[in-house]
DNA sequence: AGCCGCATCGGGAAATCCCCTGAGATGAGC
DNA sequence: GCTCATCTCAGGGGATTTCCCGATGCGGCT
């Protein structure tokens, strides 16, 4: 019985490149997102052996994506995918219960072990970020961590990619009141009262692109 | 004989997985390159037929090496391949010689779809983009460098800092219903109907600061 | 002289944002 | 059991944005 895996990124091309690489290695694709949100719905119906995520993803980030599936389908394994090496998400990733961590400029032949490794209920890191993870757990004390919560984060988001209100809360499934709420108490938390330092806040955190 | 292509992008994974699939349309792979001047050094040196790029490489972008290459190897075809679908670079990338335009969230056989019709001497634009091109001719004598009117760009730059059109318009002196009238404008010009997408305009035309 | 882009103002209207208050449900932790 | 954080929802209201419509004046170009 093959590894069955679930792929998202946000760009369909090179998630139909990645899809090639597995099925060449006769792993199965069961199904791809091309958000975060569809990456969790996916994995929830599917129940893959491993979800390989994208970090910078449209509606929910891979990091926030990978900490609602290790409460919602603990035996799903994640793979989280990155583009940068000097990555600061390590540490949230590893809190977050990701069992793979990939840089996208290693080889596939890296993606393949990760796979293999994880789905035996290893852990995997791509060479090159073992420093990073170092210095994740030296600095762990003094880290100077996000007062967000995952919704607020979502939300944050979504408003940063250009959503109203009212688009959010539909795309959440929640009121619109809801949504304002998390929008206040985000605004209040930052110290922040406009949308537009609130989208340079999002684009300083990585959660979109500008 | 297979089309013999060169492949270009700074991620490996992404690279080796658009070669897969590529491969299984029977092109052929003859090199790959994981920045713009190994991409036109490979490209002289082994004559492709096609050669991919993406836009963002390190040490020399796609548009450039498209440049460099449409001098150096006129025979040689290039395709483009970029992230972003409100890509202000199309006009740049026309003037370069570029015979293809790829979207990365279009499905793979559009890469396919393009590596055949520009071997075959045809142009190739992802859907979508279609209306940028339109625009780039439109304006193909006079740079478009930016659409904005130095006012309008001063005003956005404000809005993206986080002032109210109120304080926009106390800072510069004006009513505020001018004030208004240049954001309704400018947005009007750029295509963007908020806030947010504005202010992640300015930060990749460098008017702020994330 | 006539046209046109640009900057300047204004009225009006619908939508959205921003902020406040209060409150029920759930789940984690002590 | 109880607290605390989180997520959910609601009412209300002023501020702001977004989008129409219109207008005037200025300078550059043909």
């Amino acid at each position: 019985m093959p590894i069955r895996i679930v792929l998202a990124d946000d760009h369909v091309l090179v998630r139909q490149g990645l899809k090639s690489l597995l099925e060449r290695e006769k792993f199965q694709v069961v199904a791809e997102a091309s958000d975060g949100q569809d990456a969790v719905r996916l994995s929830e119906t599917h129940h893959p052996d491993i979800v390989v995520l994208d970090i910078s993803m449209p509606t929910l980030n891979g990091i926030d994506a990978a900490r609602e599936l290790s409460r919602s389908s603990a035996k799903t394994k994640v793979i989280l995918l990155t583009q940068h090496e000097e990555d600061q998400y390590i540490y949230e990733a590893l809190e977050a219960g990701v069992k793979g961590y990939v840089l996208k400029n290693q080889v596939a032949s890296d993606l393949i072990h990760a796979i293999q490794q994880v789905s035996r209920g290893e852990f995997y890191l791509s060479p090159g970020i073992s420093r990073a993870v170092v210095e994740a757990y030296r600095s762990k004390s003094d880290r100077p961590v996000d007062p967000l919560t995952v919704r607020e984060r979502q939300v944050l988001q979504l408003i940063a990619e250009g959503k109203s209100t009212k688009d959010t809360a539909s795309l959440l499934g929640i009121s619109v009141k809801t949504a304002e709420s998390h929008r206040m108490r985000l605004m209040q938390k930052l110290d922040i009262h406009e949308t537009a330092s609130l989208v340079r806040y999002a684009v300083r955190r990585g959660l979109v692109e500008p």
